[in-house]
DNA sequence: ACGACACTTCGGCCAGCACTGAAGTGTCGT
DNA sequence: ACGACACTTCAGTGCTGGCCGAAGTGTCGT
């Protein structure tokens, strides 16, 4: 009687109960594919057990292979699976930071990132700040940015998603500015930071904007991990174009996981 | 080395790896509270096992309870986590029907559910298939149903979310309608059904839809699930106001899971 | 052709966890 | 005040599944 003919959850959920996973794939958040091996480091086992792992990721189209000479290069496979693990993330708390070489990462992630197909960390932020104070893009009715107002916890209540929309000026300003516009554009979709708790942009204005950063040559991904990082010409192009001071004043401490507090 | 300091999707993901636990949050996905004895015959265990469920659920934030005299009632705790479920429904395959109660019982829930706050399944679709014809709605740049046009599967590409926006037309003709529109409105947010894998109306948009139904006694919620039944007084306003035939002439039979076939 | 390399499969080991019945706590009806 | 009821905690049991090393397959460099 129980649950029969619905959806089968669990399927889903038993492969991300595994922390090995769960690394292989905020490793490949970004978008990019990877070789086995380096997806092995990163979940910190050896390559017999990723090899495991990618196995059943695979089986369950949450992963895709392209198989190159003798490396094997996995990736997300579709959008929807940046989604969950963006949705996750934001339910998650934060593993301890137990190197300094983690320690630094974890700052860089921070500090910016990729995440599948847009910007996420204080960059992302920064960036969907400067478009609505410009003008370029606004909130429903004009708003300010809902989540930094309630400035809430994760499970209190931030609406999840807020829908901005281009305004005429964004549409005239943006291309200037390096940011190609896809012909379909209608509202742009926000979502919230795991780091930040703020809104950024996502969906295509969020792609045409990483995009333009990429081919500007503002920003390169960094090797080993999703973090970008941001180049002279870069720093300059944020400075004249969006009037943004890069790197930010390191006003905000790290802000511990500001997650659940253990029982009630 | 390896993930330090990043976020920990593991304890979330282990809370989703138990199908009793995921038929609890399913359960709930309507967003009702229930008490944990419905909850331990919708999950199929003992009412000590599905204590346990709700403890580990309730400490790491999925859910909240609202202890009532001898009864203590839990539901989702916020939007993300009705999110989390709807996101990890598309990526998941159906469970296979093995009574016939449970056969007419998914067939409910296929025509018309309720998600957290708002309306999913057929009436989901065809609701949001109404507006749109009627132009109160509007796609980015007046596209039809994108996920319609591609016929898409779940992993081949089909765009997670569109962003719909309100016509002049909408809000002019709406709320005669029964649909209180909230003030502030700009898009309206969009997430793909998964069992019509079509594009239904959600967000704020969304909630006034149901709340519009529900307070007009269209619709009443089935007493054990969260299936929808659209009473005499419903039938006719959806044919009069929206042009919505209902129920649906049985012309799409059901349709199996449409989803990942094993093994590449 | 040879070894080095990337990756996979296999067998065995061990930990974690879902499940239950029984016992304990708090609440309601009479 | 008493039993019925909703729910929780606890101790014991059994299975699922992650982990590794060793061995096997296919690819690359020289």
């Amino acid at each position: 009687m129980a649950g029969d003919g619905d959806v089968d959850m669990a399927v889903v959920g038993k492969l991300l109960a595994d922390r090995g996973r769960c690394r292989i794939l905020l490793a490949l958040a970004d978008g990019r594919a990877l070789p086995a091996s380096v997806l092995a480091s990163e979940a910190g086992v050896r390559a017999s057990t990723a090899s495991g792992h990618l196995r059943k990721l695979a089986e369950r189209g949450l992963i895709e292979v392209l198989p190159t000479g003798r490396y094997r290069y996995y990736r997300l496979r579709g959008p929807e699976v940046a989604r969950l693990v963006e949705v996750i993330g934001r339910l998650a708390p934060a593993q301890p930071v137990r190197s300094l070489r983690a320690g630094t990462r974890a700052q860089a992630l921070r500090l910016a990132r990729r995440c599948y197909d847009h910007i996420g960390g204080r960059l992302g932020v920064a960036v969907t700040d400067a478009l609505r104070e410009r003008g370029l893009i606004e909130g429903p009715d004009g708003t300010p940015d809902l989540a930094a107002v309630r400035g809430d916890r994760i499970a209190g209540g931030v609406s999840d998603e807020a829908d901005y929309s281009i305004t005429t000026q964004g549409h005239r300003e943006l291309p200037a500015m390096g940011v190609m516009l896809p012909p379909a554009l209608g509202a742009v979709r926000c979502c919230i930071d795991w780091t930040e708790q703020r809104h950024h942009i996502a969906g295509p204005l969020g792609t045409a904007v990483l995009t333009g950063f990429e081919s500007a040559g503002w920003v390169t991904l960094a090797p080993t991990h999703r973090a970008l990082r941001v180049n002279e010409r870069g720093i300059s192009g944020l400075r004249d174009h969006f009037g943004i001071a890069w790197p930010p004043a390191a006003t905000t401490r790290t802000r511990e996981q500001p997650c659940h507090r253990k029982g009630q």
